[in-house]
DNA sequence: GATCTGTAGATCGTTGACAATCTGACTTCC
DNA sequence: GGAAGTCAGATTGTCAACGATCTACAGATC
């Protein structure tokens, strides 16, 4: 009955869009794209070409540019387009003192809320980055990284913070040096990560903001070293 | 001589709403009216009315209001529309540590890159917010508190930080009880101002974290207060 | 040979129309 | 009298087309 094309949308093009709004589904798709499928920077994303690829109008892949200009990860030139955002080096260098802040603050915090399952989760993540470290060459050392941030956000117990975090996380993926920070600094890293752990596991809020600050700005001082070299 | 069109838009449309893509003029336009204007927290943004009001069409109002769902000031609901958040009292005090923990950044990276000319205007700031209470009743002195509060992003010289802030600020609008800071805490308020300028003149970073963590946790505190005399 | 000008193609900006969905009130039935 | 079903009106979701603007290239001018 419907006037529907022939082949319904989430099945021809084989894309799990999801239940939400069309444009919602089309901002989380685009993103994907952006920040794994690995866009050049300063590509432009073309309207038609979004709209053809899944089979939808304009209308809805501009609302889904808007949330992704507003999100950092695209520019918008007035009767240009949007381009997929080029972050420089002083921008970095901000964005990870802004990062600073952000995980101080939940270091902080979750020495002060800490749960006991978290403290055993820390502990043995930390442990776990050792033996990638030692036994395996680094083999997963990436994962557990991410982990263990991810952990001490949720036991810093504030979404807000924990949103505003990783919307920056994502916008430092657009960093061209982002995959800088080597593996010869792994130890160190993790050295500094068991001081945090201690911290939070102590309910010593300061010395966890300060183990937690340090963490961060010793990255961003990597991040500019290993930036010069490629320069 | 470029081939300037006949007729232009700026003057025809007779709209002020300066010269950006029409939905961003848009998003700066109904940000204003739900920030000052006072637009009752839950109202339901209708995208036709909108649209009459500005003499456009509702395109570039719907992609203004995916923008402010970005920026977290409106909420989404699918065939619904969107409405002006409601900040709950445990939203506002999730937001107000993430302020605590870009503040004090601020505070921090103020401390190490102040200037001569940022130490004299801070000082003065502080002086006239004593002579605005003690002399004025307290007149002027909420534009002063902006004022200084800006002055301190200023010398911290990091954009980034200056604009997670704004935005950040900018939602706490939202919430309610955001007028309950009242001029009873003043005094006490600018004791904390005096102590955060001179850590910041004396470039003690440590110190000027420490003060600006304190005060808009102490801001926080009061908000909770003030809310619980009114809930 | 370099710079400027004009045209063509492509892309964006906006609009108005149509389809899908939701809200709220009225009717009907138990 | 209260609950469930039904229908009209209003609102949002999506689309296709038109007008405006920009980029690039070819040709003319100095």
């Amino acid at each position: 009955m419907k006037p529907v094309p022939a082949g319904d949308l989430s099945s021809a093009k084989a894309q799990p869009l999801g239940v939400r709004s069309l444009s919602m589904a089309l901002r989380a798709e685009i993103e994907k794209m952006i920040l794994h499928g690995g866009m050049p920077m300063g590509e432009r994303l073309n309207e038609n070409y979004f709209a053809e690829k899944f089979q939808v109008s304009r209308g809805p892949v501009r609302e889904a540019f808007r949330a992704l200009v507003e999100a950092g990860l695209v520019e918008f030139v007035p009767n240009r387009g949007v381009f997929v955002r080029q972050v420089s080096l002083d921008q970095a260098i901000a964005a990870y003192e802004v990062r600073a802040a952000l995980f101080s603050m939940a270091g902080r915090l979750a020495a002060r809320r800490r749960r006991k399952e978290e403290i055993i989760r820390l502990r043995g993540l930390v442990h776990d980055m050792d033996e990638a470290i030692e036994k395996r060459g680094g083999e997963g050392y990436y994962q557990l990284n991410l982990d263990l941030h991810a952990t001490v956000m949720e036991a810093a117990r504030n979404e807000r913070l924990a949103a505003t975090y990783q919307g920056l996380v994502k916008e430092l993926h657009l960093f061209r040096a982002k995959n800088l920070d080597r593996m010869d600094h792994a130890r160190v890293s993790n050295i500094e990560h068991a001081a945090m752990v201690e911290a939070i596991v102590d309910g010593d809020e300061v010395r966890a903001y300060e183990t937690h600050f340090d963490h961060v700005m010793n990255a961003r001082e990597r991040v500019i070293e290993a930036y010069e070299d490629i320069a």
